[in-house]
DNA sequence: CGCATACTGAACCATGTGGTTCAGTATCTA
DNA sequence: TAGATACTGAACCACATGGTTCAGTATGCG
């Protein structure tokens, strides 16, 4: 298995085990937004979620900058590659460790193409 | 967004958020083991591991079956598919909200590549 | 200037987490 | 049947989390 940076894999998953943390990404990906915003939107204090912006940040999931009093969020660097490599490493074992799935998968497959052939007809 | 089972999300990424269980993941990938296997591999107590493995069972990740003394672990029925799913929509998301930066850093490109020829000049 | 707004930080609280030890119970095996 | 093995459960520990309140500081605006 390849070998990943364990301690942002951590973060990463552990930021979006938060409800209202993928909320605000969501939200995040609609428009940039100030911390009052995004309290007001998720019903709790500008500390609380302040907290919440704190841990998206460090996970690199969001970034900040402060402009006169308003701190503004917006989506981050970070693109969840790894965490979706990591998953899809996971997935691929699965159905590695699932011979009979692995038969029906390919059955559906052989489906599919036929289907797609009959579309284009 | 699609509606998503938030709690079954919240457990599954609060599991994969420990480095442990994700190499309880890819060992079970490569073998079903017993909690002591689990344990001697990982260094921790018995007790220790059983924890990880009920978290992981809990979000549906690792299925147990206990023979006689010895409780065998092996994939679960969960294949992370929503997970999946769920940060794929961000990653759309986060594309487009950097749609503009592109053309920004296009630009700034161009520009850059003005401003050398010019310098060389 | 003076007040409202927006955030920040410390302190607190209940609960959860990642681990341990210790004292069982149940199951093999000689 | 005795002893080793495999797990289980309770209790404990230090620390993290998700939230709050309260008391600031800094900024914008009339």
């Amino acid at each position: 298995m390849v070998q990943y940076a364990t301690t942002r894999l951590d973060a990463a998953f552990a930021a979006l085990s938060d409800a209202t943390r993928r909320g605000v990404l969501e939200q995040l990906g609609r428009a940039d937004s100030s911390i009052t915003e995004l309290a007001g939107k998720f019903h709790m204090t500008l500390t609380g979620m302040k907290k919440h912006v704190g841990v998206l940040e460090q996970a690199g999931l969001v970034a900040t900058e402060k402009v006169g009093r308003v701190r503004t969020c917006k989506l981050g660097p970070r693109r969840l590659a790894e965490e979706v490599a990591w998953i899809e490493e996971y997935r691929q074992l699965w159905a590695s460790r699932f011979d009979e799935l692995d038969k029906v998968v390919e059955e559906l497959k052989q489906k599919e193409k036929v289907d797609g052939r009959k579309r284009r007809e």
